[in-house]
RNA sequence: GCCGAAGUGGCGGAACGGCAGACGCGCUACGUUCAGGGCGUAGUGUCCUUAAGGACGUGAGGGUUCAAAUCCCUCCUUCGGCACCA
């Protein structure tokens, strides 16, 4: 009997000798079609959790198997280092950031390891790393350049005991400070931008891509197109030298049911409307938004709050004076941050008409209406009444002659309208790229040049808990001089969202070392765009909308010469742990580490695999972990123990063959489909087979040793440690991962005899066993004629026979 | 609230218009030169029945179809995201 199958020993000798002879190390100059197989880098949290394996364990078997079919693949690994925890440590522990960062990556790339896969660790790369963000910064300068970044005002969550601007995460329930219970509002501060809203269009499609249906409606919905126009209306405010002011409606056809007008209150035009009386109720409305988020503001269930300016703005159609309101549920971001109230066509506005007794006046007949008030808001088309020149139009047809009118008239414009807003790209922190640029009093802002690049965040600055940016205190950082004009200036203290050096790693791994530039342009050229992207559901909108807006400039600007970063993309499930994403700063981690060192990784990465489909995710547990490594061990005992046909039948060797090409055929389109669950099934099932035949010794020598070996072949992706121990016991030549996928033969794969399922009305009644070649007729007359089926048809009326190929006879009977 | 996804045995799940419960966990029984949480064999949705067999059964309710876990509508529950956590 051979020795016990042991994953501590066999795991950390194979794991050392494939780093010592660089296995996975990938060349570029290699004849092979490439494949660039990504998963998404983890943030430096400190401690790789069963979430991170559950991404990059299934990931690895899927990299592992197209380099068995013949790709030069590349799987590489880094780490997305900047971000406000390592600062939380830096106050909370009195540890720099750096260094925390840089203990977390030691132990995460320690505990990644483990895991057994193919990175390439010669191209591993740190998003924190002078080398990598002085390119996040010189990215910055050429969108800069290009006019695609640009300052502009912003609302952030602001703390005034503390004097500092939140993060959303810092901001605790009812909308407090989490370090004073202060409650936190909003303060508008200079902010930089990138301009993603020029490309809201072309984001808006996808046909170079193969994603998931759901992840391209999340973001087409996410950027929110919406077609309609923009509408004056007319001001007649003393005082006031604006005479008009701008709404976007998706429905002109109702502008003449406007019986009210909304201003956002953070509006520019809300204090000069504002009539004296109404001051201050006004502001101390005002003061109370600030306080709120945007989607409790948003929320339908709400009940709609508003104060009215005492001001008046004219219909541009109608001429009417109706009155100008502010109120939370319209927003600055979107539109004009202006809307007209047309409450008899919408859910909101009637509410609102409602609360505030405003007047409701139907403008769109639905059909079959006969003129009574509306119980609720019809937002339908129909037919244009109360519209004057306009009544017994169709809507739509109202809609743009009112489009026409608008238009010859200067006073509006057809127009389309996005969510998306720009990306807000400056944090008021220390842990991020420094945006790099200067202000000079002379000159302005200075861009830094790209020579003096990268703009170091510096050593010295201090860590102290008021929140505020370490930056800005920092006077060797601050003070600078002026690159145009050489006299004293300062740095921009403001560093850039860690989402921005996460929008082009992916370029930065075909050729980590490039000096000169962000990345080799030829190296670049062969393996990019990405062909397989894999991570996390929670990054469906704003990293994977991101990295698409980054690939779309630099290609606009020549950088790159494809529109879409990742060709195919996967989403794998989140896992959950006590009712909650398993993540670091939910608290609710489960380590990896205990089940690794009793099981082994090939345990833990097939009970991954193994417990539901990769893209649902679902309820951590660990029942059933054991199942996993009680069929490795069935394999171990399986190939280790000696086989011998002793009874051998040339049935049994039919029979085997054909279950062996079914297996590799199942496991190989599982693979592709990423059905990781059902091809350890199969692989399993098989497994059990096999045992039944060596207890027999049914088939002949030659044909089980190749079984076997093709076997090992498709577990290999699976679990390599026990794969390659296995494969070169058995005397194959080091190393299985450099193997070729079994190829299957489709007629061997197929049935030769089937269970046909026989249904009276649908229920099953009987079964029978036949040569799959059957065809209709025989079938149907088959299952008319069995004993079972007639207890249940005689004396009825047989209404029809209804066959499925190789599945189902369906007779319907009816009583006579 | 809005956008997206998911609800199937005691548990993870399979089937994705055609035999509901593959595979595994757990449990039960038996066996084992079995120290063990080891290995092997058999059984295991619920109810009725000695059995053969039958009825019911995929979150709830309705619909389409010869046929629905699967498609459509309404609702409930859970999870992810909602623009400064990453």
């Amino acid at each position: 009997m051979a020795q016990k199958y042991c994953p501590r020993e066999i795991e950390r000798k194979w794991q050392d000798r494939w780093a010592a002879e660089h296995l996975y190390e990938v060349r570029d100059d290699d004849s092979r079609p490439k494949f660039y197989a990504l998963t998404m880098f983890p943030y430096t949290s400190g401690d790789l959790h069963i979430g991170h394996w559950y991404a990059m364990a299934p990931s690895d078997v899927y990299a592992r198997f197209k380099r068995m079919q013949g790709y030069n693949t590349l799987h590489p690994m880094g780490f997305d280092a900047f971000g406000l925890p390592a600062e939380n440590a830096a106050i909370s522990h009195g540890i720099h950031p750096y260094q925390w960062t840089m203990r977390n990556i030691e132990n995460m790339r320690r505990q990644l390891k483990r895991i057994g896969a193919i990175y390439d660790w010669s191209r591993e790369g740190g998003t924190c790393l002078p080398d990598y963000y002085k390119w996040t910064q010189w990215f910055f300068l050429k969108l800069y350049q290009a006019g695609l970044a640009y300052r502009a005002k912003a609302p952030v969550n602001w703390c005034s005991e503390c004097q500092t601007v939140l993060a959303n995460e810092q901001v605790i329930e009812d909308g407090l400070c989490e370090r004073c219970d202060t409650p936190v509002t909003k303060k508008e501060l200079e902010q930089w931008f990138f301009r993603i809203t020029k490309y809201a269009e072309e984001l808006l499609r996808y046909s170079r891509v193969d994603w998931p249906e759901h992840i391209k409606i999340m973001q087409t919905n996410w950027i929110g197109k919406s077609k309609g126009a923009e509408v004056s209306f007319w001001l007649e405010h003393e005082g006031v030298d604006q005479k008009e002011v701008r709404v976007f409606t998706t429905r002109p056809d109702t502008i003449l049911g406007v019986t009210f007008f909304i201003l956002a209150p953070e509006h520019p035009l809300v204090c000069q409307l504002t009539v004296p009386a109404r001051k201050a109720e006004v502001d101390e409305y005002v003061a109370w938004c600030r306080r709120q988020t945007e989607y409790e503001r948003v929320a339908l269930g709400r009940e709609k709050t508003g104060v009215f300016l005492g001001s008046y703005v004219v219909n541009p159609l109608s001429g009417e004076r109706v009155p100008i309101w502010i109120a939370d549920y319209v927003l600055p971001s979107y539109g004009t941050g202006a809307i007209m109230g047309v409450p008899a066509h919408d859910g909101r506005d009637l509410e609102f008409a409602r609360k505030f007794n405003l007047p409701v006046r139907v403008v769109i007949a639905p059909v079959d209406w006969s003129g009574p008030e509306l119980t609720e808001a019809y937002a339908g088309s129909g037919t244009m009444v109360n519209s004057g020149e306009f009544n017994g139009l169709p809507s739509e047809q109202g809609s743009e002659a009112i489009c026409a009118l608008l238009e010859e008239k200067g006073w509006g414009k057809r127009a389309v309208t996005y969510h998306l807003r720009d990306w807000l790209v400056s944090r008021q922190r220390y842990w991020g790229a420094p945006i790099p640029i200067i202000h000079c009093d002379k000159c302005g802002m200075v861009p830094v040049p790209e020579e003096d690049l990268p703009v170091l965040l510096p050593a010295d600055a201090e860590f102290r808990p008021t929140g505020e940016s370490p930056l800005k205190y920092c006077q060797s950082f601050v003070n600078s001089a002026c690159p145009r004009c050489g006299g004293s200036a300062r740095r921009e203290t403001d560093t850039m969202d860690t989402f921005v050096c996460s929008s082009w790693y992916f370029l930065r791994y075909t050729s980590p070392g490039t000096k000169d530039a962000p990345f080799d342009a030829a190296k670049m050229r062969s393996w990019l765009p990405v062909d397989l992207y894999s991570g996390g559901a929670e990054h469906a909108v704003m990293h994977l909308l991101y990295a698409r807006f980054f690939t779309k400039a630099l290609r606009d600007m020549g950088l790159v010469d494809f529109d879409e970063p990742f060709s195919r993309l996967v989403n794998q499930g989140t896992i959950i742990y006590h009712s909650d994403k398993m993540s670091k700063s939910r608290g609710n981690v489960v380590a990896p580490d205990e089940y690794v060192a009793e099981l082994g990784a090939d345990a833990v990465r097939g009970y991954l695999m193994f417990i539901g489909p990769w893209e649902l995710g679902g309820e951590w547990n660990d029942r059933g972990i054991v199942g996993v490594s009680r069929w490795l061990n069935r394999v171990w005992s399986l190939i280790t123990t000696d086989y011998a046909g002793r009874a051998v039948d040339p049935e049994a060797d039919k029979e085997l063959l054909h279950l062996l090409h079914k297996t590799i055929k199942k496991v190989t389109i599982d693979l592709e489909n990423f059905r990781f669950n059902t091809m350890l099934a199969s692989l399993m099932e098989f497994t059990n087979y096999l045992s039944r035949v060596r207890e027999r010794g049914v088939v002949a020598d030659p044909l089980w040793h190749e079984t076997i070996r093709c076997l090992l072949l498709l577990i290999a992706p699976a679990a390599p440690h026990l794969a390659e121990e296995l494969w070169t016991t058995r005397g194959h030549p080091y190393s299985i991962h450099n193997q070729l996928w079994p190829e299957y033969d489709e007629e061997m794969a197929s049935e030769e005899e089937i269970t046909l399922a026989i249904q009276v009305n649908g229920k099953l009644r009987d079964k029978v066993l036949v040569p799959a070649s059957i065809s209709e007729t025989e079938a149907k007359d088959l299952a008319l004629g069995r004993d079972r089926v007639k207890a249940y048809i005689d004396g009825k009326k047989l209404n029809r026979v209804i066959y499925v190929p190789k599945r189902v006879v369906n007779i319907v009977v009816a009583p006579l």
